[in-house]
RNA sequence: GGUUCCUUGGCCGAGUGGCUAGGCACCGGUCUGCAAAACCGUCUACGGCGGUUCGAAUCCGCCAGGAACCUCCA
């Protein structure tokens, strides 16, 4: 199974055909969240590309295992917290259970994933179920001598490590520039060196977080939960690790130098990162303090959004860039998307009402495969769409008779836009989708808007007007047609 | 300061050495009882200055502005 699938590998810094080392299985990890707070629109970002890429693979015949982690330990604050857990230090300030903290995260950030149609990983450990693969792992780096003990701490070597092994192939950094520019921190003196990251930290005494270790009770270092949970899922090798382009250094450049150093080689042959998500040109993020919470899009509850945003307009607003561009949030782009979203979906929901011809007047044969080529370059997703927004024009077109479509043509624009919007890019009908009572109301609107024609027949404007203008109000879209009305419900 | 990257029309955003996506907005028209939607048309850009080239927005250099990373971060 060979596709021409190309995708932009950060490690080799172009884009490379994908094969996958096991066809037709495909590994892929990817960085999930610290659940610490809330999902921003920054974390809708990797969600949904690496959703799209899940999605995609399994469209081309792949079997996908695709493993997304929840850290719930190790994030080391280096600031005025001496070191302190951030997951402990927000239990302490609202009296919980770390635990606690986790869950009720956890839970939330599902729930929004789920909003926006993000399908579940295949697995999704827990960095704190994963303790004694961590030490093992810690283990092997020690043996193998690219880490040291210290204090009850365990760091890596990074100069030893760097002596025989590139360190920084990943961000393009070397080792000396580095040590010129790392900022001088507390609790440095108990390693080598400054770009020494840790393996395994000491508990302080007040720590909740803590584990037993042959180095005593502490808690594993952040970048080792990604390469242990990777290599117990994935193997020691395998396809895809995805994440923001935030994480490339430290984080993953630190997971490469883990991997090769207990295990002797790299671990992963795609290096796959989207960019980031800005707010007046700005990264938007926690430690900034710019950052919208995916809820108050959904419910327009932030006093920079001028309106609540669903989860699908958030979800077509990210899948209309590329994912490896910045994209900017601002209330008119967002409001562009809403609409151009509701274009297409009520296009899709009318390909079935166009009356088949005997022949197509144009030819909407290369439509599939724009959308696949689309596709093959690096998930080119705003091309994709556009291709998309080209179908829109000939069923409209076909609709008001301006051209005609073969059954055959009509099946095809089915087929393509099943395929593409709604099994690749994840867009569904919120109003009708899993909405039980959509039938009923339904069916009480077009009541009310049958007394409209009746009032229409009898030039009663009044009436007429006045249940159209109140369904407006409502949020309903009402279309008069030559010999009937449509109506749709704008969300 | 170091490393990397970006600058496209009113807005958002693709793309690319010659054929100049797409969405939204605006304006004009068709349709309509009036609207809405749809359709047609208009507007047509690549930060600045040089260079390479038959030809550059696309390659190179310089300048200006901005960003990310170097510290937790999607």
């Amino acid at each position: 199974m060979l596709h021409p699938l190309q995708i932009y590998n950060t490690l080799k810094r172009k884009k490379e055909q994908f094969v996958p080392l096991h066809a037709p299985l495909v590994g892929l990890y990817v960085c999930g969240p610290t659940v610490y707070g809330d999902a921003h629109l920054g974390h809708a970002r990797p969600a949904i590309t690496f959703d799209i890429l899940f999605r995609y693979l399994t469209h081309l015949g792949y079997k996908v295992r695709y493993v997304r982690n929840i850290t719930d330990v190790g994030h080391l604050e280096n600031d005025a917290d001496h070191g302190e857990d951030k997951i402990a230090k927000k239990a302490r300030l609202e009296q919980l259970e770390p635990m606690e903290v986790v869950q009720f995260y956890s839970n939330r950030y599902h729930k929004a994933l789920d909003a926006l149609n993000v399908l579940s990983p295949s697995i999704e450990p827990h960095a704190s179920g994963h303790i004694i693969e961590q030490i093992r792992m810690i283990k092997e780096i020690l043996d193998n001598g690219f880490a040291y003990e210290s204090e009850g701490s365990v760091y890596f070597d990074v100069e030893k490590y760097n002596r025989s092994h590139a360190y920084g192939i990943l961000s393009g950094r070397n080792i000396e520039d580095m040590l010129n520019t790392t900022r001088e921190l507390e609790g440095q003196e108990e390693k080598r060196n400054s770009i020494d990251f840790a393996l395994w930290k000491k508990a302080s005494p007040e720590h909740i977080m803590r584990w037993p270790s042959p180095w005593g009770d502490g808690f594993p270092g952040w970048h080792l939960e990604c390469s242990a949970m990777s290599r117990k899922y994935l193997g020691d090798t395998f396809d895809i690790h995805g994440g923001g382009m935030d994480l490339i250094f430290p984080h993953h450049e630190c997971e490469i130098a883990q991997s090769v150093a207990a295990e002797g080689h790299e671990a992963v042959r795609y290096w796959m990162h989207n960019n980031m998500i800005t707010i007046n040109g700005q990264k938007m993020g926690k430690s900034l303090g710019n950052f919208i919470t995916l809820e108050e899009l959904f419910s327009g509850s932030h006093h920079l959004l001028q309106q609540a945003y669903s989860p699908m307009t958030i979800r077509f607003f990210i899948l209309q860039a590329h994912y490896r561009g910045t994209l900017d949030f601002s209330n008119e782009a967002l409001q562009s998307s809403e609409k151009g979203l509701s274009k297409m979906l009520e296009a899709f929901e009318n390909i079935s009402k166009i009356p088949a011809s005997s022949q197509s007047s144009v030819n909407i044969g290369d439509l599939r495969k724009k959308c696949n080529d689309a596709m093959n370059d690096d998930l080119n997703t705003p091309i994709a769409i556009a291709c998309l927004f080209e179908g829109v024009k000939y069923i409209n077109a076909a609709l008001s008779g301006e051209i005609t479509l073969s059954a055959k043509d009509i099946e095809e624009l089915q087929s393509v836009f099943q395929t593409f919007l709604i099994d690749i890019f994840g867009i569904k009908n919120e109003v009708k989708d899993g909405n039980a009572a959509y039938e009923s109301f339904s069916k009480a609107v077009d009541i009310l808007l049958e007394l409209r024609m009746q009032a229409k027949v009898n030039k009663d404007w009044e009436t007429s007007d006045k249940i159209r203008n109140e369904l407006t109000a409502l949020g309903f879209e009402i279309k008069d047609k030559k010999d009937g009305f449509e109506w749709k419900l704008n969300k």
